[in-house]
DNA sequence: ACGACTTAATTCACGCTATTATTAAAGCCC
DNA sequence: GGGCTTTAATAATAGCGTGAATTAAGTCGT
């Protein structure tokens, strides 16, 4: 039950919402079509268009050739009304990407972190630096900056100000969000990193279309991001979709977080290599890193029992637990990704789907597809850089939230 | 993001939503109470509530007296603006229930089914004498009322015309509202029996307050029901929430649904019943149902420690199941409901409560409250007459959907 | 009993917004 | 160039919420 009033700048304002968000998502548009899909009049769509493209939000892109008729021009969103940052705070890496409003990326910056428990100063001290570097890289002004979208691996608590707990980087409630804050005047919007990588592919990858997806991530650790109505599902303090906690083996291995039978004791990248390592009578699997020793447990599914074993069961394990996905959420969708997830997909897609029709529902098993990711795993930039957008959008494109007279 | 355009009625039809569903669910209250709690100016409310007293809505409640100054009329909904009606479809018997505005019971009726697979057509049959005998018992036109919502244990399907499958009443794509259309011009709602019951203990029970709650319902089946920002989450068809069926204890129990490991095969009532059997070496429970059988379980825990022991893993079980669901959505409360829910509970809520402490992760645990449901089970019917007047609400008051002149 | 004071509800001019109908613009085709 | 088609802008109209002023309905002190 909403509780919003609505007043008549609320109508003005929803409106510009509605049609700058779909300019934005669904390319270049005429004032026609813009009508005909929204319902609105065109005197409605001209008015509000007008508006846009004074405000600098909106452009006309060209005009289309008709048979017969006055061509229609096409509008689009103006690629440099504004830039945004995505910032991609990974396990081993920080990652910081400059884009313009059609999501060309124009700068981008890698600093590697020493995998052992990352100093969170250090972490803010890279984005800083990453911040000078891609508006330097690129020549631009700061003041043309919407806001840094940050997706961190770990639960994102939001609150007046974000604190992160990531049980994988040794963060305890770490308040990034006021030290960020302390050395930048730009908008911020702090987010877990599956969250934000399944906003990506919900606007440009897998999720297209979708209204209700689940994202499935598998990497070293395992995550998921849940879509529903077309909006990210956060709960009461935006740390939902904790999948790779969830009990898969009531009593079984012990995981990381101290629990044990989580779904990440079965399928994170450790955790399979761990397996791996134990189906080889715990002679170390071959890899510099968990990446590599993955690339070497599917490559020798051909030639070793144990390896082709220890992929079944990790299909068997993957399956269950979207299937969990699937009878809790409904969706209509559910996507693999994860670094670890696109390697072992390829591979063992139909598995999983076998696996998951097993243990899941018939009826939310029929009514849901399950597929690769399209994005890649560095799309958590850019997932987090649609995060002030995302904002920019539902605000009808007013960045100033209210003016004192 | 929404994409639905808004004009100038759609402003109005919302104000008049959020002020009647605040009269609705917060009870009598001033114009001023409403100007205050909206947002919206007096003048607006006064406007907006005039409305809504002219078309019956809502009617003046009697003054309050002052310390010096107009004293103020209470607003409240016109409890026989209309009438609605609940149906519970349970396993054992279907319910239908006439309540005014006020939720005041106006007349009940039981048809009791035996269990072994109830056929649609007798449901159906029931449902229709059902709605005969309130009316006829409360002496009201059937004009009046203003729909029928039913909740059925099972999942429920929506489409254009929602469809059940019920694995424990042997349906397996049942049209029940196309039956049930045949025979009656009433809108109807259908829903999933768990979804009512949390919707009922949302509105007047022990949800009252949060945005974010999980209702985990304990019977002979076990299932959920999740609100989200107030709203019940459905997922793509409807059938989110089916906690009983997902995978607790990889590989383990066989369950019903064909599947095995679920937490239904761990806490529904016969599965902790067939549990306190093997406890007992095979000797049965004594009990002439699963009800009195888990009244007897109970009872036996101060001298038989089989019978201690068999509850001790129950609660444990079913603390894992509640830390799955605080992991994934992050619920700011979790409700434990069911009447094998309820008799546990009593008993095992301190056991239950640390076995999710040491399943989940600790943020979201701690964000969370894990309580009894305050309704009872009865609730399903109260919570399926929801439905309609939930339409009702949102649609600020207007029965008809468009007219032309 | 009367006036001062307080609080609640209504009225009305105003500005904002979307709608429908109408007009202008811009091109194609014969 | 005139007729036709499609797109965009303009004008007249009506709905809606706001804010200030006004009316309504009491309490309290003297």
């Amino acid at each position: 039950m909403q509780l919003e009033r609505a007043t008549n700048r609320t109508l003005r304002r929803r409106n510009r919402s509605v049609l700058l968000a779909k300019v934005f998502l669904d390319g270049p548009l005429a004032r026609q079509d813009l009508a005909t899909s929204t319902g609105l009049s065109q005197a409605a769509v001209s008015n509000v268009v007008g508006d846009l493209i004074e405000d600098g939000l909106v452009t006309e892109a060209g005009t289309v050739e008709s048979d017969g008729g006055r061509p229609r021009t096409m509008l689009q969103v103006a690629p440099r009304f504004a830039l945004v940052v995505g910032v991609d705070v990974g396990e081993t890496r920080v990652r910081v990407e400059l884009f313009d409003l059609a999501m060309t990326p124009l700068a981008t910056v890698d600093y590697p972190i020493n995998p052992g428990q990352p100093d969170p100063e250090t972490v803010v001290a890279h984005i800083f630096a990453g911040l000078s570097y891609v508006t330097g890289a690129a020549a631009v002004s700061t003041a043309d900056i919407l806001g840094v979208g940050i997706g961190v691996s770990g639960v994102v608590e939001q609150g007046r100000q974000a604190v992160v707990h990531a049980q994988t980087l040794g963060w305890e409630g770490v308040e990034l969000e006021r030290m960020l804050r302390a050395g930048t005047d730009l908008p911020l919007h702090l987010d877990n990193g599956a969250k934000t990588l399944g906003q990506a592919e919900m606007w440009f990858g897998a999720g297209r279309g979708a209204r209700h997806a689940v994202f499935a991530l598998i990497g070293s650790g395992v995550g998921a991001a849940v879509v529903t109505g077309g909006v990210t599902y956060r709960g009461a303090s935006s740390s939902a979709g904790e999948w790779g906690h969830t009990t898969l083996c009531y009593d079984g291995r012990p995981c990381r977080c101290g629990a044990r039978g989580c779904l990440e004791a079965y399928v994170g990248a450790g955790a399979i290599i761990d397996r791996y390592r134990d189906a080889r009578r715990g002679r170390a699997v071959p890899g510099a890193d968990e990446e590599s020793q993955i690339t070497t447990l599917l490559a020798q599914a051909g030639s070793s029992a144990a390896a082709r074993r220890v992929l079944d069961e990790t299909a068997s394990y993957l399956g269950a637990g979207v299937a969990n996905l699937i009878n809790l959420f409904n969706p209509e969708r559910v996507v693999l990704g994860g670094w670890a997830g696109v390697a072992l997909g390829a591979h063992l897609l139909p598995a999983i789907r076998r696996a998951a029709a097993a243990h899941a529902l018939r009826q939310p098993f029929a009514q849901a597809s399950i597929e690769l990711c399209r994005l890649g795993v560095d799309a958590v930039a850019l997932g987090a850089a649609t995060l002030p957008i995302a904002r920019l959008l539902t605000a009808g494109g007013i960045r100033e939230p209210s003016k004192i007279h």
